[in-house]
DNA sequence: CGGGATTGAGAAACCGGTCTCTCAGTCTGC
DNA sequence: GCAGACTGAGAGACCGGTTTCTCAATCCCG
């Protein structure tokens, strides 16, 4: 009579059930409810720990559910709950570490609160970035989105979609979305100060990708710096953001007669550190290069870079604080800034007599 | 009558749906449906571009779906469908920049056939990682699994229920899982054989994890040459994987009178390398040091790493390929092996006179 | 001891899709 | 002109859970 109990008629139902890996069919709600004699609300409930259950009738679940070594269907329990414990990150360059860094710390974070992570990398495509993330956003309860390169509009409009959403890097007008950023604006400000206070009065820029927000804040500031205290003079100089952009303009840095070299980032200092190696000439002593992101290898470069240090890895756990509150109900936080520190090290030194 | 169609009963029906954060309910196969004046089973048959439907209802119900700003629900597809189009990748270490390089060439390429890629890491709890993976396994389609420290029956055990499953680094007996190893015992005779031309007689080898296979098998080749070819003394010092541990263990190397160091990885090099450098030892003049991995800012040290290239990159292709085949319901390929290419630098040179 | 409140568990709707089955309508062939 | 094959689309089962609703059994209290 028990064991009847919702069981399907007919001698080859067996054959119904799909086979798991071990051969055995696969364990659902319905066979351990079959199993244990009782309803598929009643599996739930115990499984769930939700309501009462008698004490007796839940150690049969529980035996039950053992023995058909049955866990539910993550797929099944997010559509039923209309969420997926899953989260995503969009970034533009998974070979970027710093957002390696910002995964890292989001992962954990994620991990840590029973979370799964999605990651999508949005390369270069800026056009199919929005088709990216919004498909992404369907497949989870909420996005971490570092886009660097999307305009402000289209940004605006992308945010709405993709809610619960914590940007990284970029702010949105009107406090509707969580926002972490590096203060640029400081960091460029102390190793321009810093290399003032080392006698440097020609400064290049290695510019970084042109649309890219970050290029912008760190120019803006530069532009500013060198009109407002007449202090030095500033020569920009189209670059990128990887290694070899900046090993590419060794030549035209030393070409510029400039003695010192603000690099859009690490690995773009890397670069022009290893071609102006090539070139013989010497750093810091002819010239001074800083860099941007205090990347783990920042440290042990020849010489070891002068840098200013983004905590990417508590940006990380940080966004995922934010989204979680988000998920839970919660207003939305106010626009976060970390303020770079500033790492001084072999890269840069006094300015050479020109 | 048309508009009447599966609509629910009631003039409060209307709040039965939930909001989209546009404010408009949000789109479900139902209400397309409803507005196209056609059925369930439609809608999704044009959608998917199953069979064929009256070029007149299929212009309907797309006219629908783009006013509704209609997109099918990834969770419910997974369910009906009972796949995810999404992979994992477990590794034990996100920081370790090899399997970052993994984690980037596979992302890519399950992007380029339309599948997602989850990540766990399963950091330093190897009792967890069992349950980690199993519960991975259950919302995507397939793993792959870096598992460096599993014991070996674990793992054979472990590897039917996540099936299908890819292994980086790590082979089972039996066929039934596909591999992509490195040949460490090859990349290691590389680098001993360099070693030797150098003139090297003692040599330092500084071990990983113990439990590691990766470990082992480096450990392995190692004795064996050295006993065999009664060419060289091996010294073995515990260390670790990371950069701190080689760090620590650059005194223990100068104790020991070699006069080249064969470290774990990159990482554990570069570390030796700095230890070295605020010991006041030159390196390669008084000792020389090799890693393994050739990560990207192997290029970049004082002196550059003299290494083995693992290409990483493409591991994480090919796993993706494999995986695929096996979600295809093609046999498991054979295991494949990469060999390491030995890159020779600045970090190496003669052995010093002792 | 009887009646209302409380508790425990099952029936069934629901989440949002896919897909088989069925059947009406049209096409073909004799 | 009519039987049989074919085509297109709807009805409904299903994927595997959760949750509301309902109702029987028990509890408490006057």
């Amino acid at each position: 009579m028990v064991a009847a109990l919702g069981s399907p008629p007919g001698p080859a139902a067996e054959w119904r059930w799909a086979m798991g890996d071990n051969g055995r069919p696969t364990a659902t709600i319905s066979r351990v409810a079959e199993a244990a004699g009782v309803s598929r609300a009643t599996v739930s409930r115990v499984m769930n720990g939700r309501s009462t259950v008698a004490p007796e009738l839940a150690e049969r679940v529980l035996a039950a559910a053992r023995a058909l070594d049955y866990a539910p269907s993550p797929v099944a329990r997010s559509l039923a709950l209309g969420r997926t414990a899953t989260i995503s990150l969009i970034v533009p360059d998974l070979a970027n570490p710093t957002f390696q860094e910002v995964l890292r710390g989001l992962s954990q974070a994620a991990g840590e609160h029973g979370h799964r992570l999605l990651i999508a990398e949005s390369a270069e495509h800026v056009e199919d970035e929005e088709v990216l993330a919004v498909e992404a956003r369907r497949r989870c309860d909420g996005i971490v989105l570092a886009s660097p390169r999307l305009p402000a509009e289209d940004l605006g409009r992308l945010a709405q979609q993709l809610s619960p959403l914590v940007l990284i890097n970029r702010t949105l007008p009107g406090g509707g979305v969580p926002s972490l950023s590096v203060d640029h604006a400081a960091g460029i400000g102390d190793l321009v100060a810093h290399l003032l206070s080392l006698g440097h009065r020609k400064i290049v820029y290695l510019a970084g990708p042109p649309a890219s927000i970050s290029n912008q804040d760190r120019l803006d500031v530069l532009l500013r710096l060198s009109r407002e205290g007449r202090a030095f003079e500033l020569v920009e100089l189209a670059c990128g953001s990887m290694f070899e952009d900046g090993h590419a303009m060794a030549g035209a840095v030393v070409g510029t007669g400039a003695t010192a070299v603000v690099a859009y980032n690490d690995m773009v200092a890397f670069g022009t550190l290893s071609g102006l190696h090539e070139l013989g000439v010497a750093v810091p002593q002819q010239i001074s290069i800083t860099g941007f992101d205090d990347i783990p290898f920042a440290r042990f470069t020849t010489p070891p870079l002068t840098t200013t240090a983004v905590p990417a890895n508590a940006i990380g756990r940080d966004a995922w604080t934010r989204l979680w509150a988000l998920l839970e109900g919660s207003p939305a936080t106010p626009p976060a800034t970390y303020r770079p520190r500033l790492q001084v090290r072999g890269s840069s030194g006094r300015a050479a007599l020109s």
